[in-house]
Order: structure tokens, then C-alpha cells, then sequence
DNA sequence: TATGTGAACGTTATAATATAACATAACGGT
DNA sequence: ACCGTTATGTTATATTATAACGTTCACATA
């Protein structure tokens, strides 16, 4: 079922839908001052909670955040993703498969997979 | 060649050493006032370099960082880490098998594959 | 030995990112 | 209608990171 979202949390959703690129919080914050949103705080519980249902993404390399593209996407905590490096559009990599890597990987260091994060730099398709 | 180190560079880089844990800029700099280092700018740049040099790694999603613990590291841009969330150690992972899958699963999007940056969180052997 | 150049340094100030705390309001179930 | 939970508004503050500027150091070479 469809998690129903606040009207802060809607805000700050579309500010993302809306941008080809991540944003950061407070550039999220000054797009959507105009419709009534004056803290940061308003903006980081909105993520937050975006965050939680997995409709938005942090990017950790960049402290900025995008909006998830995939109904109802699986990627709550584990995330992969390509970031061009030269028009900075960020795309979200699906692949179970990765996980899978992961978890033999952590196995060899007797390691007990949870989650990861996954950030590849370079240039995208567009952009070559 | 060995690049060598100035004196703050090396006072940064003990102090990452003499950590189990990454340890934060300002962290650091707490730990190594008493030997003379005052401000954020000295760690700052301390790091800048040792990162350049492959002395020192990030931990994006910590923003914290970790002494290198292999002789002339080669992961000067590209970096993987196993992050326990027990006793928050980070064992870096070595294997240029990854490069390699990453680059292909990059093709399959037609991306050019430049650098990564993996982060996987879980609980290591010791905590077990 | 003088001197020019680039890197590193010291210092102060400030930017950018994120959270604490607290009182109030809205929502959903019984 | 009541209660507990979740979201809100707001102010203040913590945490992480850079800008800017003048000075000093290391070292190659004239």
C-alpha cells in the first residue's frame, strides 16, 4: 500500500522530482520557500521520512539527496548508483545481483552483510 | 619513492594510526592540539594531502577518515570498505576484482567507469 | 650564495550541512 | 471523545568544511 505523504513531505518529494540533479537540503529548502517552507528542519524531517519509505535517496559523497524514480523501490538502506561526473545526473543501479557480490564478499572476511552503498563516478552516456 | 611527510601531515596521520575507529576532522584535531596543531585548516589540509597521497581514505557516509594500513596504497580515488556497525572498525577490501565488475556494470549503461566508492555496512568477525 | 618558485603554514572568519529541544497541532484507532 | 503517535513550527546550536590572506619554508638553479 501507498504510504500517504504530508504536504511538507510532497513538497520536498517534487523540489526533487523536479531537478535533473541531487540536490542538497538547502538548496531543496530555498525551491520550495515560496510554497511556505522557512527551516531546515522542515526540510531534513520531509527527507528523512522520504528517506524511510525509500522515495528519495542520499547521495553520501555529494550530502545531497534525489528522488527515487522506481514505485515502491526496494533500495531503503542499500543503494548503488552512477554519478556523471559531467552533467552531475545521478542514475540508480537495480541490479539484485549486486547484493548478492556483496554478501560473498563480506563473507570471505567473515563479514555478516547488512546493507551498502555504492557510488560510481564517471561520465554518463549523454555526456560521451 | 616514499612521499615525505611534513610534520603536521605526520601528526595527522599518527593520530589516525593510534585509532581503531575513523575518527572525525575535528576529532583528530581535539587529539592532536597538545602537540601544537590549533585550527580545523591544518587538519583540513593535513587530510587533503594524505588522501592525495593514499595515505589516509574517507568514509563518506561517516564523514570520517582512516589511516591506510597497506604500504603505498593504490586506492588513491577508488575505495572499498566493510564498516561494522558494532564496533564501528572499517577493514578496507583490496580486491581489483571489483574494479572490474563495476567497470562492466557501468558499460551496461553505456557509463564510462572512472572511480568508486563502496561502502558496506554489517557486523565484522570479532562481534560476532 | 643569492634568488625565484611552489608548497606548506598560521590565523581569522565564515560557509555549508545537520541536529537538539520544546511547545503545539493534526491524525488515526478504539 | 479520548489517547497515543506522528508531524509541525520555531529558535537555537552543533558539526563539518572552505575562503582568504599574508608569511614562511624547501629546494632547485642561476
Amino acid at each position: 500500500m501507498e504510504p500517504s505523504l504530508t504536504n511538507n513531505q510532497k513538497i520536498v518529494l517534487e523540489a526533487l522530482e523536479d531537478s535533473e540533479q541531487p540536490l542538497g537540503a538547502y538548496s531543496i529548502l530555498f525551491n520550495i520557500e515560496k510554497k511556505g517552507i522557512k527551516s531546515p528542519q522542515q526540510v531534513y524531517r520531509a527527507l528523512d521520512k522520504l528517506i524511510e519509505i525509500g522515495a528519495v535517496h542520499k547521495i553520501e559523497s555529494l550530502n545531497s539527496y534525489i528522488a527515487c524514480k522506481h514505485k515502491d523501490c526496494k533500495a531503503r538502506e542499500s543503494t548503488s548508483f552512477l554519478i556523471c561526473q559531467e552533467c552531475q545526473k545521478v542514475y540508480e543501479v537495480l541490479e539484485s545481483d549486486l547484493s548478492d557480490k556483496f554478501i560473498k564478499l563480506s563473507q570471505e572476511s567473515n563479514f555478516k552483510y547488512f546493507t551498502h552503498n555504492l557510488e560510481i563516478f564517471g561520465i554518463c552516456d549523454l555526456c560521451n
